[in-house]
DNA sequence: ACATTGCGGTTCGATCATTGAACCGAAGCA
DNA sequence: TGCTTCGGTTCAATGATCGAACCGCAATGT
């Protein structure tokens, strides 16, 4: 999205926007909430150009939101995860996607999150509207739409209820 | 940000951000939130090209997050306002804010939102703590921060205790 | 040992978006 | 009538994004 940054901005919207506000950044932290954690599997679940996803997810790493390590179970790979600051960002992005499925989705029964405890879906502010608290990420379930939308292995990998942030290790054996 | 639609992809964020996911249209977003509506105040706030701000407002106004009038003081000029979709992006743009106030902003007293009904300071989920509810925009006051950082006559405008969506009118008589 | 495959990139032109400056018509003031 | 302001549009230059091709490494197959 960029120029890349706002510096003539006092606010710290405009803070928030240099790091995630570039296009398909908040695309990837959101597949990182869902658990993608392998370049392959963010390419393939996007259709993200491979120099743009590289780039990204640098910039990712470098502002402090992801961290790179090397795959524990393969060689010569890596795999990308998000940092606290990183997960920080669940509220901001659990609040634009509500916003876009109230205003913008169509009718159909879109991705929906839920409280892990209890099971209630959470309201727009990202709170559980039954128990009152609003939950971190790591106790929040989603499910996948019925219609699968897209075929790549990853839509299929994340149709099952899952938790947020549990990794999701494609074509492991 | 763009290219500026992401078809691929099923996500209501994906929705949301072919919306507001462009270079510089959740700071028109926000500043239209302070009260801003006149195209050269936007310009002046924001060090924006005319060209983009042009742009931006014309696609704001056809996605219908925000309505272009005759500007009732001044023949022949335009105000630009949020309407309800628009104004419904307030938890968004605040959980956003929130994320860089606590991770990016350098220390200082930035801009604070306050409920008005009870002067208690918002949490990150829009939220006011006393009252246990989530007011909407019309109900939050702001106040600059002390130090000015930029010297426009809408900055200063917009530097004592203000409600969220009042108007803002510069250089009337 | 050697060839093959898949992964995680990088590099390359072509295309598209953004930028700042210049221009323009309509309205208001003198 | 002239001069200014406002809200744009147009323009050439720069920067970002795109898809396709390439490359080095590690594991696999034979």
């Amino acid at each position: 999205m960029l120029g890349k940054d706002y510096e003539g901005q006092d606010c710290s919207l405009a803070r928030a926007l240099e790091v995630v506000g570039e296009r398909w950044t908040l695309l990837i932290v959101r597949d990182a909430f869902y658990g993608v954690r392998r370049f392959s599997d963010f390419a393939a679940h996007l259709d993200i150009p491979r120099a743009v996803l590289s780039d990204r997810l640098a910039g990712l790493v470098e502002d402090g939101l992801m961290q790179r390590r090397p795959d524990p179970e393969r060689a010569g790979r890596e795999v990308y995860e998000l940092t606290r600051d990183g997960r920080e960002l669940w509220p901001a992005l659990h609040a634009l996607m509500s916003w876009g499925k109230r205003f913008r989705d169509k009718p159909g029964a879109p991705r929906a999150f839920r409280h892990a405890a209890c099971g209630t879906v959470l309201d727009e502010h990202s709170a559980c509207p039954t128990c009152g608290i609003t939950p971190p990420a790591e106790d929040v379930t989603t499910v996948g739409a019925r219609k699968p939308f897209r075929d790549d292995a990853v839509s299929a990998a994340l149709q099952p209820e899952r938790h947020l942030l549990d990794p999701l290790l494609l074509s492991d054996r």
